[in-house]
This record gives structure tokens, sequence and C-alpha cells, in this order.
DNA sequence: AATGAATGAGCCTTCATTCAT
DNA sequence: CATGAATGAAGGCTCATTCAT
């Protein structure tokens, strides 16, 4: 029975994305007042299944916001191989963080759990090392775009910065009593980025 | 009635403020997770006494969030009166947005008070129409911006929209896991928002 | 200064009353979960200042039940005082438990009382002790009609009590649903009590 | 669905039974300051896990009142259906309502339930339309007894209620420091409403 | 005396987590 | 594996009682 022993793995792998896609749903939704019956209604199965998953509360919420870090981490790798100058880049990376995008509405989440004593300091450690890989991705788009002209001189951290911000902010802007970023949002970050020649 | 009664009213507005002050506070710093009883103790007051001065949690959160709205809507109104050209108004309006000005801070909380049930629809709509209050006050600047020179051509609206959630962001940068802002940062954010010439 | 003392304690005495009327008719009105700040509010006074006359509400509840049922009693001999026959007594006597007669409506409270764990048991053995003396002046009025060939023969003990229980429920017919109890109505109990020439 | 649902919703039925008896015992016998932790300790449950059967305290207490006066319907029904004279269906019901017969016992908590704001307006006025319809069923069997000569003449109206507020009284009696209604009284209770023949 | 600010015990209710089936 | 019954810790809120003024 060895293949039924990985077939069982691949199934629990499975559930667990199950869990983790209606998870981020919900607390995106939700906010930290999430319960766990409600990722257990989302993901079709009762709530005290989903302690076969996961162990606890917590530990959902931590795997929520890894996973939609190194999703952010993977877009901005795939922005780095986009062809094109930096802007163009950035306007692959502006475009995948729109609402419609499903893996930036985690942000909101990890922002609220950066508070909370919900998480163990030693977990907010991990989370904003993360972050911290992830805004060295953007900094070295920066730093391309103003070598190929394409974004303004300064400091690349800080530049870096407020652009890691806006994008993240684009899907929350409606939520805001904004109105929603749109492709028009996407032309006026790119040119807000860009040098003066 | 041995009592002076309107030394009285003035100790009783004074509590409420000083009540509204660590709510604020703790609501920025735990989230909606935020305890009355961690609200009283930061009021200096019993948790039982609270409830003499706001029925629920509900409504002290409320009026955080008003209070913080309506504060923001003065920075605004203040930037306005700033002499001087758009950017240095846009300047003193991303100062005040610093960290280190309170008034800010509430912000976040505001963010998280939008999801939830916690609220009803019906204080979400009110919150959005004084969130669209504000914006109103930012675009005008921003057109002023556009007349003098300082600020890039291209819909208002949706540089309001940027620029509103930059300033509005700038606090929690540091808590995200990036560099705090500085008035580098400001300085940068101006530029950003500069025309080319 | 003894004049004052005096006066002092008249007042006192006024006041005692002033809040044990309210509180009566809270506690009728509401049941035991009458608050302090009701009974206060009924007798024009501060919440506070009720402990300056009672010590506790339990006092004040025992007071009111104390007061009921001595009223009970003073009816009761009064009943006996009347002139006439035994069934104008019982007559007089129901007249005098129509809900229009304040006297009655703490009956219900006292019910209440001799349940819940709020009374200590001696304050209960108290008011049972009350209770059947009430019982015995209701006794001999129907020993007395039973005399004079007013009341049916049978058990007085048993008669007594289901008299008794009527005219302590007249108030309570229209609140619980039924017709409210009128002059008809205790014609008709007068003739129930009355005996098969 | 490893579960058998149709056991499990018979046990369901049953706990919430469970529930409603304890709950109707701890009403009557402490009123409304009855905790949720009484009734679930006399279920013998956890108080939380009362929640999954009602979804607040008031619920249970409606619950409980309904049933009583379902029961006490179906009571009169019964007795409507015993052979012989009117009489014969008095003596009955009167002996279905003595202390023993736990149906009886929540006539009390109604009362109560009747006063406080405990229950909304709406609450009291059903509670009070189906106290009407069980007094229309005792209409209904007075005037076959005045028919058949077993009861007095008078209005059937008045009659019905003395004698429901006699009988749903007469398990209080012990508890008012009167005596206990035993089947002596009943017969007492039934000369009382018979003729002058 | 008189007020109402202040406290905290206590109850209702929710929900994470466990566990029998 | 799956379910939902069951528990109990925790937090919101009320209100009796005390006390400074």
């Amino acid at each position: 029975m060895p293949r039924n022993l990985v077939r069982d793995q691949q199934l629990r792998e499975e559930r667990r994305k199950q869990i983790l896609d209606a998870a981020a749903h919900v607390f995106a939704t939700r906010g930290l007042l999430t319960k766990i019956s409600d990722i257990a209604a989302g993901a079709g199965l009762s709530h005290g299944h989903v302690y076969n998953y996961f162990k606890s509360k917590e530990e959902i919420l931590l795997a929520v916001i890894e996973r939609g870090q190194l999703r952010y981490g993977k877009i901005l790798r795939a922005a780095e191989e986009v062809e094109g100058n930096a802007a163009d880049k950035f306007r692959y990376l502006a475009r995948r963080s729109l609402p419609s995008a499903s893996s930036a509405d985690i942000y909101l989440v990890l922002l609220q759990a950066l508070f909370t004593d919900l998480l163990e300091e030693e977990d907010k450690r991990v989370i904003r090392g993360r972050a911290k890989a992830n805004l060295g991705i953007l900094l070295a788009l920066i730093e391309e775009g103003q070598q190929d002209g394409t974004v303004m001189q300064g400091n690349p951290i800080q530049l870096a910065t407020l652009f890691g911000t806006l994008i993240q902010n684009l899907m929350l802007m409606e939520m805001r009593g904004y109105a929603p970023a749109t492709e028009e949002t996407i032309e006026l970050l790119i040119r807000m980025l860009g040098p003066c020649p």
C-alpha cells in the first residue's frame, strides 16, 4: 500500500489548501474576528475536522499569511522576468495587485496580525523578515528603473517602500470609500514613479 | 443640589475624552480584538465605569473612528490654509501624518472596522461618507497643484486617492517591516506628485 | 435642640415611607428584577441616597413585604369590624382587594420572594408566620359565616385557604389575560362561598 | 456522513426536552432570577452547551411558558373528554393541577414573566392569547355544568376566571404558608362551584 | 443630607478546542 | 476520516454598593 500513502498525502495536501483558501477569503473579509467555523463552512467541512489539518486557529492564520507573502514574492519575481523596461515590470506588478487578483487580499490580515498579541513575537519576527525579503526584490526593480531611466532618482529604499505601500493598497481603495483602482490608476502610478527627463 | 453641576459636566467631558484617547491608542495597538477592560485600564478606571460614558464597545469604536476622521479633516483644512503653493500644503499634510502625530494612527482601525460585521451597515455608510468628504478636500488641493504647476496632470480623483493612500500609510510603514517614514520620504512623495516640466 | 431631633426623626420616617411606596410599586410592576435605581427614581431621589435609609435591597424588599402583610392584616381586622353578617365582611374584604386598592399589589412580590434564595430562610420563616396569622383571621371569618349561615359547611381551613387565594388573585386576573375582576365577580365569589339552604 | 442522522435528531430532541424540564423546574423554583448555569446544571450539561439548543435565556423562558400553557390546554381538553357530568370533569381538572402534577408548576413563572421587561410586548401578547384560548375551554365546561345542573348560575366568564384562578393556585397554597391542597380541597371546590337546588 | 462617580462581583453569551461516535 | 456534541475560558455588560464631594 505505499501507493495509498502517497495518494493520502496528496489528498491531505489538497485539503489543507482548500482550508487555507477559505481561510484567506474569510480572514480578508472579516478580519481577525474570523471564527473557525466560518473557515470550515467556507471549505465545506465541519469545524472539528479542521483540527485534523491544523492544530490551532493561530496556525491557520500564520499559514495564510505565509502563503500570501510567498505568493507576493512570486509575483515580484515574475515581475522581474517580464520582458521590457522596469516600468513594464511595475505595470505588471500593479495589475496583479488589483482587487480581482486574490493574492493581494491577505495583506490587510497581515497588517492586523502584526498588531494584536494573537501572534507570538517570534512569529511576527518571521513575518517581518519575509516582508523585508520581498521589499528587497522591489528594491532591485527600483534600481533597475533608475538605471534604465524609467524611475526617478532618489533613495531606492524609500521609493520601494512608497511603491510597495501603494500597490498593496490598490485593492483597499474601494473599501475605504475611494474610487476603486483601475488601469488608469496604474498608469498614473507609473508616471508618478517616472523621472523628469 | 450640593454638587457643582457645571464643574461636573466639565469633568464628565474630560473623562469621555480620556476614554476615547485610551481607546484610540488601544484600538490602534491591538485592533478590533481590543477588550473594554484594556480601554478602561488605559484610561485609568474600572471597566464598569466605562459604561457610564459609552453604552457599548461598538459606540466607543464609532466615536474613535469619527474623531479620527474629523481630525484628519481638520488637518486637511489646515493644509488648505498653509502659505505657499500646493506642494507646500502637501508637505504640511504628510508631515502631520507621520507616526509621531497621534492623529493618524486611527486609520488602520477604520480600515479594519469596515470589514467585520461588528459594525452595522448603516454605520459603515456614515464612515464612508466622511471619508469621501475628506477626499474632497484632498481633491481640491490636487487641482490647485495642477493649476500652480506643482502637481502632475492626470485624473485628479485618482491622484487624490493615491496620495491619500500614501499619507495615511506613512505611519504604518515601520509596522509592516519597511523603513519608517522620514522627511526624506516626504520629499520623495512631493516629487512623485510633481509634474515633468 | 431636642425638638429638631424629633422633627428629624419624623422626616426620616416620611422618607422611608416614600421609598417603600415607590419600591412597592416598582416591585409589583417589575418583579424581583427591580433595580435600586428604579426605586430611587420612583421616590424622587438619587440611588445613593436610598442607602441612607435602608442598608440593602434585600432590606427594602423585606420591608415592602412586611408592610404589605401588615396592611392585609389590617384590612382583615377591619373586615371583622364591618357591620352585618359574614357575607358582608367578605364583600368588604374582596372589594379592598380589587386592583384599584394598592394594598394588594404586593402579594405577587411576596410570592416571588418566597422562591429565590434572595431571601434568607429565616426571613422566609417570618413571612410565612405572618401569612399564617392573617389566615387565622380569615379562618375566624369563615367560622363566623358558617355560624350565621352565610358560608357553606366544610373544613374551615380549606375554605379560608381557597378564599384567601381567590381574593389575593383578584387583582392579577387582568394581567393573566382573563377579564378583570368587578363587583359582579365579587358577588359571584360570595355566592360561591354561600351555603345551599 | 458516518453519523446516524435520525438517531442524532432524536437525541437532540431529547436533550431539548431535558433542558426544558430542568428549566421549568428551576424557573418555578427560583423565578426569573434563574441563571443559565442553574438550568444547565439541572439538565446535567455545561452552560455553554445550552446555547446549542436555545439561543438565549429568553427563548428558554418562552419555550417553558409555551409548553406549560399547551400542557394545561391538553389537560383542559382531556377534562372535556372525561366520562360523567361537568363536576366530574372539574374534579379531574383540579386533580391534575395538584402540586404532584408537574405540569402546573409553570403557572407562577408565567405570572412573573408577564411583569418585567425581560419579555417583548409581542411575546406577552402571544402568551395572553394562549391563556385566553385555554380560558375558552374552561368556559365551555362551565356552561356545560350550568346545563347539567352541577354548576351554579351566573356569568360564565366570571365563573371560569374564578375557577381557573383557583385550580392554578392549588399548587401554590403550601408555598404561600397555607395548608397544601388535598382531595378534600378539591371536593370543597366542586361544592363551591355547585348550584343551590 | 444628597449626589452620582466609581468599583467589581456576577451573569449572559461566544467560540476555540476536544472527543466520542 | 468526519461530525457535531460538549466543555470552559474569556469577554461584554449590568447593577448593588461604597464613597468623595
